[in-house]
DNA sequence: AATTCCCGCAACCGCCTACAG
DNA sequence: GCTGTAGGCGGTTGCGGGAAT
């Protein structure tokens, strides 16, 4: 990319950030102010790339606030150690994420939640920063166009998976702490959306604990977060680049929506509906959403994952 | 052509944990 | 057991470039 030619050529960091390290209580700042020195922050130069290249190739990883003392670089050990792992490190890969990656992202993230040094570690040659900027910019533009934040076959997979365990842990008394804490979880969310009506966050107020696996059939179509009044057309547009195998079709949209436990709103058809009914649901029926007034909050009714 | 908006990315910040003294 | 330090991690911010208007 662009940048990362271009960074070569950016020398110095904006002239507040200079000033803000003497400011805050960073362990950074702490570190440049003991020793009487400003620490420089901000953008890396390829003079001081190669300073830390050479550095490490000489002492190794590891005791990165000794950069500072034996060499001319100016960056507290935390800044190199980052740039180090992030960039520097041999083996690194660059560019777009591969359609594989992709995939064993969302699987991960499904299961560990955001854990991204965890799912960095199963991707060689990826780090967690770029992964969690990946998966943020993914998170935001789903989020703005109505698309769920696995695919369907990530969320199948993960739910099978929950299903195992929980039965597993259901019928296990060795192993009976992830049933409680489901039982609880539901609990708690079945508290929450009743103390909680309306067209607010759907997220649940646990997070990383799953209690989809008692309900996985009806999971899938329940895992949509909505916008009224977002573009549509970038939606379809979206959900073309994210269930590939529909080939742009306005069927590739209406897939989506068939999923809905009601179509789109017959009165806005522009806008889909959310109202929402089912016996024994724990999320409030006829919920209505103008256009004029958007909801305060993101409607999210995200997968939340499983961390055990 | 100018302006605005959005996206991708690097880096920073604050918190937490492990560990040595 | 307490304290200080280093390192790791996840969340957040801010910048630059390109697309859209």
């Amino acid at each position: 990319m662009s940048r990362e030619i271009n960074e070569g050529n950016r020398i110095e960091a904006p002239k507040d950030q200079f000033e803000s390290s003497q400011n805050d209580e960073s362990s950074c700042s702490r570190s440049s102010l003991a020793g009487g020195t400003v620490l420089k922050k901000g953008h890396w130069s390829p003079s001081e790339d190669a300073i830390l290249v050479d550095y490490v190739k000489k002492h190794g990883e590891g005791n990165w606030n000794a950069i500072e003392k034996r060499t001319e670089l100016r960056r507290c050990g935390k800044s190199c150690r980052l740039r180090w792992a992030n960039h520097l490190k041999p083996g690194l890969k660059k560019g777009a994420l591969s359609r594989e990656e992709v995939e064993k992202i969302d699987q991960l993230h499904c299961k560990l939640g955001s854990k991204w040094a965890k799912i960095a570690a199963m991707l060689p040659g990826r780090t967690d920063n770029e992964i969690k900027n990946y998966w943020h910019t993914r998170a935001k533009r789903y989020q703005r166009t109505c698309l769920p934040h696995y695919p369907q076959h990530v969320l199948r997979q993960a739910l099978d998976e929950n299903q195992q365990t929980l039965n597993y842990s259901m019928s296990n008394r060795e192993d009976k702490g992830l049933g409680i804490v489901l039982q609880s979880a539901m609990h708690d969310s079945a508290k929450f959306f009743k103390a909680n009506p309306g067209p607010q966050a759907y997220s649940l107020p646990f997070s990383d604990i799953s209690f989809t696996g008692l309900q996985s059939q009806d999971l899938v179509s329940h895992t949509y977060s909505f916008n009224p009044g977002v573009n549509h057309a970038i939606q379809l547009r979206e959900t073309e680049s994210y269930f590939p195998g529909n080939h742009g079709s306005m069927a590739s949209g209406h897939a989506m929506f068939e999923q809905l436990p009601h179509g789109p709103n017959p009165v806005n058809k522009n806008v889909p509906s959310f109202g929402y009914s089912e016996p024994g649901s724990l999320i409030q029926p006829n919920v209505n959403f103008s256009t004029s007034s958007p909801p305060t909050g993101t409607m999210k009714l995200e997968l939340p994952s499983l961390q055990y």
